[in-house]
DNA sequence: AGTATAATTCGTTACATGGCGAAGTATAAG
DNA sequence: CTTATACTTCGCCATGTAACGAATTATACT
């Protein structure tokens, strides 16, 4: 039950919503998780490790770098059901398309060039023409 | 996005789960959920509501009494593999089949009887052997 | 060693949520 | 018409959650 529950937990929350489905594309690192969502790193991390608790991703840690990914290593049903569920649910959605095309633009950028992320959601000098949220 | 945010919402309270289960057995009235849950009737309304409005359930009004069921006109698809997640995640949960067990106690309750339960669950005159919640 | 970088943990604040009882609504019974 | 019954809505309180910046940890670079 408690496991149910804390999936349930992790998906009611857009920002972890987009998340999870920017991971459907394929592992990525934190900073590029932060230039998408375009929130705080500390706020991103904390609803990463809300999805790895719930199981539905899993990470790795490769130099400075914490990559993130769907979950598969061998993941309860109840994981890959959920994750079906949102796929599936979210696949047309406007926001997660997108995201999704905003996606492969961040992927061009060069890492160097991509971790000054933290000054550049703060200053306006950034070209990522990525919608604000709300 | 919307709506599947709310079905995770929905989903992400114990109580309203363990309301959607029963309601897999058969369609319930108020009073019933309410011997079931132990809640105030207050707080099961507002459950129903959440899970209606998240379209997890339907309701018909009959008499004094109000009927909830699990969604069966037409529901988007998002729901119906919601409810099928949440069944075929907590099929063999400890607490699901005990409501399970007891709910078939409760429905041979007569329902004049059973309407009393206002009164019964402040008072220590119910035999319904309910483990109390947490 | 000392600095820089990537990410996490901690502490705080604002807001959302779950719980209850009291008051309100709708239907049935007297 | 009045009373009782079955919910629902409202108002309140306690707890939970999302957001941020500051402080911390871990790794790379010089």
């Amino acid at each position: 039950m408690y496991d149910f529950i804390n999936i349930a937990k992790a998906l009611s929350d857009e920002n972890r919503v987009r998340a999870l489905m920017l991971l459907s594309q394929g592992e990525l690192c934190v900073c590029q998780l932060i230039e998408m969502l375009r929130l705080a790193p500390s706020t991103v991390s904390k609803h990463m490790s809300i999805l790895r608790q719930a199981r539905l991703v899993e990470s790795r840690k490769e130099g400075r770098w914490m990559y993130y990914r769907l979950a598969d290593e061998d993941p309860p049903k109840e994981v890959i059901q959920a994750i079906r569920w949102a796929q599936n649910s979210l696949a047309k959605d406007k926001q997660i398309l997108a995201d999704n095309k905003q996606l492969k633009l961040v992927c061009k950028i060069d890492k160097e060039k991509l971790c000054g992320c933290y000054e550049r959601t703060k200053s306006g000098n950034d070209n990522s023409s990525v919608p604000k949220m709300k």
